[in-house]
DNA sequence: AAAAAATATGCAACCGATTGCATTTTTGTC
DNA sequence: GACAAAAATGCAATCGGTTGCATATTTTTT
């Protein structure tokens, strides 16, 4: 994206400008200027004329104008993979909430884990002079375009993720080893067969990484690697046009009648959790008894259901404190700011897993 | 808010300007100016001397400059009360969509439901220019905001509300209706006591209608009216900082320990009847065989569950269609759009509901 | 080959605010 | 009441683009 080539908007209407109101209280623009934004430095007297103007004639300041080069509007330009997370859901608010107290505004964009997608967001971020750039679900080309966002000045930070690449800040987890782990406990528990279910594509960062941190767990333990009991729902529901949960429920009912079915899922998320828990249920099985379910990344859901999700748990509060310390140094006007912070995390035993019993 | 006062913010480097890439090539910055914006009026050759420039500079186009009442930045204000409603996230799917589609940018707030920070980003929006303002989630205050904004020439639409002002646009659904025939629904099943569960506060508008629905369906039904059958979850979660779904479940407990407990719940949403159903269970009882829980409100998690989650059902389909239709209206720079479109609803038998056995 | 038409480019004004500096007005002092 | 200092205001340049109009260049026509 360059320009855009629309046929030229039909001109808004003729907004109320400072040289109105200095006309109209006889005065010049510069004191109008001065009234509203320095008000110390105008007499009692002006200051009331201007105000009363501005009400009467519902001056509105123009953030576009003013000299093009300084002034105060600023941006936090806001990229998001999808906003079927509701963990993502809580991390926006608290960026709103800060972006709001110091008056940014935020500029908001959603890539559905399209890389060509992220670059047009990025770039129109960096046109719109956005102060930072935050991150929630990268994609495996994410890292560059915030490294070359980084080098030009503009802090970025990506949530809920890892980077092994320079100039890219983050606070998250590192979502190999925690499936890694995730896969560990089942594993520890006697699982056989271990099926893992991953949102969105095989672009996504984080359904990568998850994949990769199963495989290896898998593989150290020696045992054989089944690329059937990996299911990716991202392309399954943009193929079919049904919808996530609809989706996962095919897979898990697929992956039941399998003739060596798996006894353990891993789920990505509180939703995906409740549908495999009554997908299975539906077939005829138990939850925990005759199969586990663990969740990677919990969320609010995770604690409300029967059998409570057991859980792969991180602190979002220890995230969200360290994200507004971010925020404040961008607010402040820190451009080279470094963080780099994985979160720890830890399996969080509820009801939803058993040992398996043969 | 008229101006920040925030103390002038640390300039942002140097940018490259037309005026620079207009000296690298040697000719007139409006020549550059419209090898960007029309190239068909410039020779072939200057195109890409421009174009060759833009790219070893680093050139980008800078939306603050520009005649600053023309050109061509485009923004919709989308206000959302909160990020908690999973409806909520698919329209705001929707919207950036369309957005993107359109190069429109979108500018995000929250209002937390608090009727002076609805004012504040209106008026930022106003300030920004948006193009059309958005509503989800609206407060008793917010239509009048509305109604003035569009005497102002915004186009304005709200979001799964109705509304009876003129000068407000909707296309949503009848949140008393829709929480009377749900009340109904419960009471012809021969449930003496009902309870509602009520997201949000109490400003919210949807809450205080479904409030007033469920109020007047009893008192139709020659009942009488237990104040305390009545629960808002959002001043609660405010006043103990617990989270939605630990408030739920306090209430629920409560509830179920009334010398009259209720026999049937009215919930707002999926995660509130997976939290309810779940906290019944716990204390010893069957949904749906001595409890009954009805959604207002159906989302993704519905039908989901086990048991399946009977629900007032519309068809988020149909708004989304109506919706994109709006913005193409406003896209095309029209103004005085007209939208007020109220949304079928109708009940949806699963599993949760069963006639109250005595 | 000259005139007319079409195309390409440059000049300069403009948009709506900010701001340094000059000027005017007010205030305070003796 | 005169004069200096302080406070209030005005003037004009500036920011980075866009655009109408004038000028210069190329192409077409006869």
């Amino acid at each position: 994206m360059r320009h855009t080539n629309r046929p030229t908007p039909p001109l808004s209407s003729p907004h109320v400008t400072m040289d109105d109101v200095a006309a109209h209280c006889g005065i010049a623009k510069s004191t109008v200027s001065r009234a509203l934004s320095r008000p110390e430095k105008v007499s009692p007297a002006t200051r009331l004329r201007v105000e009363e103007a501005v009400r009467e004639l519902g001056y509105l300041y123009n953030p576009w104008a003013s000299s093009p080069g300084k002034s105060r509007r600023e941006f936090l330009g806001v990229m998001v993979s999808q906003l079927r997370e509701i963990t993502y859901n809580e991390t926006l608010t608290v960026i709103d909430n800060m972006a709001s107290a110091a008056k940014y505004e935020v500029l908001f964009a959603v890539t559905h884990e399209a890389p060509q997608r992220e670059e047009e967001i990025i770039l129109r971020f960096k046109q719109y002079r956005a102060s930072a750039i935050i991150v929630l679900g990268a994609t495996m080309g994410t890292e560059a375009l915030l490294r070359q966002a980084r080098a030009e000045g503009i802090p970025n930070l990506m949530l809920w993720e890892t980077s092994s690449q320079p100039g890219v800040n983050f606070i998250g987890i590192d979502n190999r080893e925690l499936s890694a782990k995730a896969t560990c406990e089942l594993l520890r528990l006697g699982h056989q067969h271990i099926a893992i279910l991953l949102g969105g594509s095989e672009n996504l960062k984080r359904a990568q990484e998850r994949e990769r941190g199963y495989r290896e767990s898998l593989e150290q333990a020696g045992r054989v690697f089944d690329p059937q009991l990996v299911q990716f729902l991202g392309p399954l529901t943009q193929a079919t046009g049904q919808s996530l949960a609809a989706a996962c429920q095919t897979v898990t009912r697929n992956l039941l009648g399998l003739p060596h079915p798996p006894t353990a899922f891993l789920v990505p998320n509180g939703l995906m959790a409740v549908t495999v828990m009554t997908t299975v249920q539906r077939a005829g099985l138990r939850v925990p008894e005759d199969i586990s379910v663990l969740c990677i990344g919990e969320d609010a859901l995770a604690i409300s259901m029967l059998p409570a999700l057991s859980a792969m748990e991180t602190s979002a509060s220890e995230m969200h404190l360290e994200l507004s310390l971010f925020l404040q140094q961008v607010f402040r006007g820190e451009s080279a700011i470094e963080l780099r912070h994985t979160l720890p995390t830890n399996f969080r035993s509820r009801e939803s897993c058993l040992p398996h019993a043969r």
